[in-house]
DNA sequence: TCGATAGGCAAGTCTCCACTTGCATGCAAG
DNA sequence: CTTGCATGCAAGTGGAGACTTGCCTATCGA
């Protein structure tokens, strides 16, 4: 029932905070394995949203950070991947009261 | 399907930002119909908090904007209580992939 | 009515972080 | 090996918001 504790790890709250960051995410639940320019071109014309190239890597080094994305190297291309698991904190912390 | 849109409503994601605020929701999903000074206490003892009350005050504002905390007024006092249905958003959003 | 309690409003400060700019690294194709 | 592409590292800047301070309103008890 322990989620692994991994040392310097940031808490998935700090990485939702920025809506850069949840439109990342967004696009990964679209479509997984996406490069950084991949996300970039799909930010600007999905989302409306013009960022640089390094302040997507930065957030996706957060996202990394947090666990809710995982990085995949091969050759010169990094793919990202959303993982989920690290949102069941929320209800956990905060039980649903739907049926009280 | 659709969640309504109340007007000039802060989204759950800005109000799960502030470490205070989620020591607020844990100190409501305890006990509910609690006051400001109640929870000002609380935090104080249970969660190593110190704030003003003014900033509890603000913080219980941005809660209630976004619809996660509901204030009932009785007298003098103003009693809050924690609604998790906003929470529910969150993996609708990024639904979880556990048996995929 | 007067003091005490519970809470609200408004403005100021200050820290953090999202984003940029600039440069460096590594792989790949010719 | 050299040019180009995909990415990383580091420092600087600007703005948002978390928190405080100060003052005001309202309700309850004596």
């Amino acid at each position: 029932m322990r989620l692994p504790i991994v040392e310097g790890m940031t808490d998935i709250f700090d990485a939702l905070t920025a809506p850069a960051r949840r439109a990342i995410m967004d696009a990964l639940a679209q479509r997984d394995e996406q490069t950084l320019f991949e996300l970039m071109n799909r930010l600007r014309s999905d989302h409306a949203l013009t960022l640089t190239r390094q302040a997507i890597s930065q957030h996706l080094a957060v996202l990394d950070e947090a666990g809710l994305v995982e990085r995949r190297r091969e050759g010169r291309y990094t793919f990202h991947t959303l993982n989920t698991a690290p949102l069941r904190e929320i209800p956990q912390r905060w039980p649903d009261r739907s049926t009280s």
